[in-house]
DNA sequence: TGACATGCCTAACACCGTTAGGTATGATTC
DNA sequence: GAATCATACCTAACGGTGTTAGGCATGTCA
């Protein structure tokens, strides 16, 4: 049982979590994620670095806390293409604005899916929910696509094929900002790219009786 | 002109920084990129940490270098899929070696395609080359097959094309290195996804008239 | 043999994530 | 209202990082 002592002081401790987070976003933001660090982050919010171990026990939970928040926000932020009826054409739209989002937020996207050993938290997000879970969302599509006989008869597993369409995507878009900057490769717009190479995956794995 | 003097510590030069490089492979290995430390470095060639700046500027130098070193070796790996006819083909081919060089060496990976930030250097590769420059092996085959007249009208160059075919095998192998460990998706086997990807893509991108 | 270049060293700087231990504030209880 | 107590935050420190300044000792050359 709690006391209305640590109602408040849980209240201040939401608060400064909040702040915490907030102040995180904008650090990454100016500095990257290689210039990440507890005491810049602290400094930001008038504390030392040692404060912050108070809110959470480690940076690694610190980043893990924003990538949920962030990854909350970039489910709702694919927002109406929920209400698209036809599956295959959800997946379409949710691959436009998927390359949209990181190119937007690259230094969030390198954090949220290129970010070894920094796993999702076991409570901060519902798992398995579409509303909350970008992948849950493309997994529900695709299942819906499979029963709907959308996709050729090779494909079988929701899973595999999520992962497959996700991939396609996700490979695109980190190429670009992992080595978009270096000039070995003569880099073509990710846009048109991606929509060409949408169109043919999409053609690839459906059947084409239109 | 160089004397004699320096033409010996050249060659000393020279062992010294295979020897660094050949360690950092060794460390890349045992300790990852993030355990990755010039004093760790070091101690593997029995020197302390500032004598490997006499034989690189910094850190990061040497991880391009060793970058540079093994992006040949992997276009060498690519070995004999050169002698396959048909472009396509080989571009299938060329997919599978990808992903197992990929899931046999993902910290190489890691550095290799992973890691903003890391250029490689002026000199060390002959870029364009298809015998030292894996992209330029996947752009000749992607200029072949365009100049046969296998791929759909909408694609006409080659480095959009390339850059496509790419980013469909990178996506999900980095996917799996970045991801992989963690249980949030049910990870599907990488080998068999990437081969049904592989030819969704493959039959996406070229014209059917076999 | 003397002069010199240089490969490697020790010492140090400024930063990093993190821990131990203290202090002061503010709520709770009598 | 006073005493107690939890706790949010602090300072100091440890062991690590990449990197630089400066010295020393070796080996080449005149």
């Amino acid at each position: 049982m709690r006391t209305s002592n640590t109602d408040r002081s849980e209240a201040h401790n939401a608060e400064v979590k909040k702040k915490i987070l907030d102040a995180s976003r904008a650090l990454l933001l100016a500095d990257g994620l290689d210039g990440f660090s507890m005491r810049k982050l602290a400094a930001r919010i008038g504390y030392t670095a040692t404060g912050i171990y108070h809110h959470f026990p480690d940076k690694q939970d610190v980043l893990r806390a924003l990538m949920d928040a962030d990854f909350k926000a970039f489910r709702a932020g694919l927002g109406r293409i929920g209400k698209v009826d036809d599956p295959v054409e959800r997946i379409r739209r949710m691959g436009m604005a998927y390359v949209e989002f990181a190119s937007e937020h690259p230094d969030h996207y390198r954090l949220l899916f290129m970010t070894p050993q920094l796993k999702h938290s076991d409570t901060d997000i519902a798992r398995g929910d579409p509303a909350e879970d970008a992948y849950a969302f493309l997994r529900g599509a695709v299942a819906e696509g499979l029963a709907a006989g959308r996709f050729r008869p090779e494909f079988r597993d929701a899973d595999e094929l999520s992962q497959i369409i996700w991939a396609g995507v996700h490979g695109l878009v980190s190429l670009h900002i992992a080595k978009g900057g270096d000039d070995w490769v003569p880099w073509k717009p990710i846009r048109p790219a991606f929509r060409r190479m949408n169109e043919a995956l999409i053609r690839g794995l459906t059947t084409n009786d239109v």
